[in-house]
DNA sequence: GCCTGGCACTCCCGAACGTCGAGTGCCAAG
DNA sequence: CTTGGCACTCGACGTTCGGGAGTGCCAGGC
């Protein structure tokens, strides 16, 4: 069906040239600006059916049409061409990117490059512990009562943690527990580890107090606290729900509506939680998620729109990353912008 | 002079009048709402003198009086009364700290706790590493070319690095570097400690190949790359920058001036750097600095006010805490709380 | 069957206008 | 120095009123 076409056709100028002017859009204007070989008033009439079907709709009677988020959904799924990004895009994404020095400096980097990219406010989130593997765990001596136990990932994050030890260890002991637990944990994803760790200490307080220990020469109430410390540090849930987020600038430009759709924001820009359950059913290896307007799980961020990604080593979803913006955004560019982004940084992560 | 003191009183009584309804005051409503035992036309003639002055602006002909910032100025230097905080903001201090399992905690609890309690902006600067001392030095062989150096502070911060050495050390090596470098760091200042390690660690391309190393037993070079990576993580200029923010949902209470006020301080709170030399000029020991809208260094900034201090342990100014809001705010309840926040946390310092 | 020009209709937007009231400045009297 | 009175100013608010953009619908043409 040729109709069928152009409506889709008008759909897509509709979206654009609102996306672009934000203001509604008229059937004359629609003509003038896109080359649809048609009057105003087949365009009027193919609007009326985008009306009908729920694609568009008129803030007011004669005023223009404006994309509702049913349009807008569609316009992504069925209508974006793919847009690849500038080649100043590019330099910026692999200039700002090759300066980081560690893991929490790519993180900073990429919120601040994709915020200052898609101009929207930009959420990444600090790849999760539950996903890596431990590359090593070292016990160092502080005291005779102190130690320090420090894990690390192979997402590249440190993890440390002071120990009170109730019976302080002799070398011997110290070797020998230190020897187990690289035994237990190193090279495993995080919950196999966790569960090996386990195993090295079994409840003190079933034992009676001389009994002997898993590690020679180490009293089990020091290996139960060495390994309580480890398993905590692996299970931190702190750790798995850190973001950054940058660019909250940009919410300045969103114009109008500041009490229904910037004051929410800003509150959900508090709560990381919000933030990460947010970008977090991110798609991988290139896959970008949009989410628009009513149908996230916030009644109050109605008016905003979350485009996500993941992305981790070998393009797996490590960690994810996106923005979140108005409903009325540019969905290919930032698209494209979220998807670079996300495969580079999966790119460092491959490298370290 | 009695009337100089009436108009001290009339101040006061606009400028708290004018936080409470944030509407410009006129002569009876002032009156009325305080027990000042004069008439309207008396307090007309004293605000007129104190317009004069420039303590006090009309927004135009015929409207009620606003305090300006030398207003303001005066206001908080001189006619404020201690305010304390409540016993259920005390509560919510302690409650609200004392959860807190490490210095990172601790100051992201504090940035939450302050934007909550002052209803403004909270901005707490992580602990500076310049002020703090050396606690303990760890070296730990990754492998055969790779270790990992941790650095552990008085503040309670924890730094890691990892170091490739060029020539593995032995056991006997590794310990007398260890004990070396123990030596020279633990109990110094900062400062202190990256001199004396400097010596440890000559310019290794004037030696030549085979020269005798400061540490028996250990290729100078690797003795270099060691110390090389700890005075890096202690002259690290990015974590003296680093700061946490909180609160900026309360933007949202600022109402007018969307574009001259709230646009610049959203893009303020993205650059740490400008944050911190707002917040830095800091008293410490109970001192509470007050900047109040253009007396600070950016003119964008010049219709909001900075109240800060510095925090650490003894009272220290070992780093600063403080919020940003608008001139017009509540001084005294504000000032309370940052001084009170100060305080809690130095005494967390402390104990830890 | 679909497109098109014409036409009446709707309704937002901005300007102009008038009214209201809070607040002021000034003056003369206490 | 204070006070009551009084005329005046000026923004806030509501009303009115064209102008114009845009629509829906209809009848005619391809």
């Amino acid at each position: 069906m040729i109709q069928e076409e152009r409506r889709l056709a008008v759909l897509r100028a509709i979206v654009e040239d609102y996306v672009a002017t934000e203001e509604p859009v008229g059937s004359k204007a629609l003509v003038e600006r896109h080359g649809l070989g048609v009057s105003p008033a087949t365009v009027r009439n193919d609007m009326a059916a985008l009306e009908d079907e729920g694609y568009i709709a008129q803030p007011h009677t004669s005023a223009g049409r404006i994309p509702t988020d049913k349009g807008y959904r569609l316009f992504v799924d069925r209508l974006t061409t793919v847009k690849p990004l500038s080649s100043a895009e590019r330099r910026a994404i692999t200039t700002f990117l090759d300066g980081a020095v560690d893991i929490d400096d790519v993180v900073q980097r990429s919120v601040r490059l994709l915020s200052q990219l898609t101009r929207q406010v930009a959420v990444v989130q600090y790849p999760t512990l539950s996903g890596s593997t431990v590359r090593h765990v070292e016990l160092v001596v502080l005291g005779p009562e102190r130690m320090l136990a420090v894990l690390i990932l192979s997402s590249g994050r440190v993890e440390q943690r002071i120990v009170e030890v109730p019976v302080p260890l002799g070398d011997d002991a110290l070797a020998a527990l230190r020897s187990r637990v690289l035994l237990a944990a190193v090279g495993q994803r995080i919950a196999e580890a966790m569960a090996a760790l386990g195993e090295l200490a079994p409840d003190p307080e079933e034992l009676p107090p001389g009994a002997p220990s898993v590690v020679p020469g180490a009293d089990p109430r020091t290996v139960a606290a060495v390994v309580d410390v480890l398993l905590e540090a692996m299970s931190d849930e702190r750790s798995d729900q850190r973001v950054a987020v940058g660019g909250a600038a940009n919410l300045a430009r969103f114009g109008d509506s500041f009490d229904t759709a910037v004051r929410p924001l800003l509150e959900a820009l508090e709560e990381h939680v919000v933030l990460l359950k947010l970008i977090g059913e991110a798609g991988s290896g290139g896959l970008v998620t949009v989410r628009i307007g009513a149908e996230g799980p916030y009644e109050q961020l109605a008016s905003t729109s979350v485009v996500s990604t993941g992305y981790g080593p070998g393009g797996g979803a490590l960690a994810s990353l996106g923005i979140v913006g108005p409903t009325r955004m540019d969905y290919p560019s930032t698209m494209a912008a979220v998807r670079a982004v996300a495969g580079y940084v999966s790119r460092i992560l491959d490298e370290s």
